[in-house]
RNA sequence: UCCGCCUUAGCUCAGUUGGUAGAGCAGCUGACUGUUAAUCAGCGGGUCGCUGGUUCGAGCCCAGCAGGCGGAG
């Protein structure tokens, strides 16, 4: 199902077959939480370049229900996006609903964050839940652990992960048959903190039990950007060449950058669409606060080097206006750009990758990044 | 002409028994990394209509004046 066709370095060009359709590597995947990218009609997305989506098992668990989804045909149907989507397992919220939830050998109980109710996810349920959705890649249900953590913290924690993956696995096996989409895939989620032998050691029990895909886990929680870089350089080399590579809940541009000039696959991230919202705009020439007094007057496009609908059609005046006034369409047209900006820079990188010369890109790019605003 | 009420930040308003002023919004700035986020945080900003008086001390009490609103003629 995956397949690595170029490499230049450590960087890899390859192609990942899911049932509802090939997805060109690297790749990043906007994230659709509660069964839309924010902002953003399936029409938009196509035109933007996104090849596949991520959805949420906690989320649409809670609303509307996974077997309400279910009944619409999963997924895909239920929000007409038909190219092929990634589910997270709810293994985040754990983390971003620390004070919501009480853990346990047996998985997690939440406190619904839509109405109180107690609501139990475990390995089991989260893929039953995915199942249910029709997902193409099925994320294991994991721990990701806070920031900081000791080291004895994240062995425990890290631990209780790989025992959820073994049973992930499991279930995942058992119910194949049930499923919306038999032809789905699954991931294993590495974890261990910012400690190399503790990630290690979870990568280890992972290729054990053997998954479709490796995701890096727990990263951009709080750690310093040279603690993230460290995780990945220990710990890239070591993954399963011949297997996915995903990078969960990264990143910046510059994170992009430096994942794939290591080795990633696949990243995820809600930067693009959330600071596309609150009018933090990326550029060729670094980022752009749109509100800011400055863009008022400003006839000129947000990004001269871009041919986004945004771009093509509207000034950073009009842009700062709809901001200031709460505008929806400013925060359809800025999401419309930011998620443009990602996917065009992944596929640059993937040219580069193709032709071989992903280093002096980058550096270009890096270069332009820091020039100005 | 008389009576009553009102006048505090750019705007709308709070200001307890007198102790040199607050909120929301607007403005400016910053943050956002497997979305509890069209969100959150910080900052700037006021001769408390004017002039006197009482008091150790007045946005608060008293008098006059000026605007505004309402009522009666």
């Amino acid at each position: 199902m995956f397949e690595v066709t170029i490499r230049d370095g450590d960087a890899r060009r390859g192609v990942l077959k899911l049932p509802h359709g090939e997805v060109q590597t690297p790749v990043f995947m906007p994230c659709g939480t509660y069964g839309t990218v924010k902002a953003m009609t399936p029409r938009d997305l196509a035109l933007v370049g996104t090849q596949m989506l991520l959805g949420n098992t906690f989320h649409l668990m809670l609303r509307p229900g996974s077997q309400e989804i279910r009944d619409f045909g999963g997924l895909h149907a239920f929000m007409n996006w038909h190219g092929p989507i990634l589910t997270d397992s709810g293994g985040f919220q754990i983390f971003s609903l620390g004070e919501l939830r009480k853990l346990s050998e047996q998985g997690v109980i939440f406190r619904s964050p839509v109405n109180g109710d107690k609501v139990e996810l475990t390995p089991e349920k989260a893929v039953a839940v995915q199942r249910d959705l029709g997902s193409d890649v099925v994320m294991v249900l994991d721990e990701c652990t806070a920031q900081p953590a000791t080291h004895k913290q994240a062995a425990k924690s890290m631990a209780l992960s790989m025992r959820w993956a073994q049973r992930s696995k499991d279930a995942f096996t058992a119910t194949r048959e049930d499923a919306v989409n038999p032809g789905s895939v699954l991931f294993g989620i590495v974890q261990g903190g910012m400690y190399d032998d503790l990630r290690r050691e979870s990568l280890a029990a992972l290729t054990d039990i053997d998954f479709d895909g490796y995701a890096i886990g727990g990263l951009s929680v709080g750690e310093s950007k040279a603690e993230m870089d460290a995780v990945m350089v220990g710990l890239l080399p070591h993954m399963p060449a011949e297997r996915p590579r995903y990078l969960m809940g990264v990143g910046t541009p510059e994170d992009l950058l430096r994942g794939v000039e290591l080795g990633v696959d696949m990243f995820d991230c809600v930067m693009p669409t959330r600071n596309g919202r609150n009018g933090y705009l990326f550029t060729s020439s670094g980022m752009v606060k749109i509100r800011n007094a400055r863009h008022k007057h400003d006839d000129a496009p947000l990004d001269v080097a871009c041919d986004c609908y945004t771009c093509s059609n509207f000034s950073r005046g009009y842009l700062h206006h709809l901001d200031k006034c709460g505008e929806m369409l400013g925060a359809m047209l800025m999401t419309h750009h930011n998620l443009h900006f990602y996917h065009s820079l992944m596929a640059r990188l993937r040219g580069a990758i193709e032709t071989g010369t992903l280093r002096p890109l980058i550096d270009t790019l890096r270069q332009d990044w820091n020039n100005r605003a």
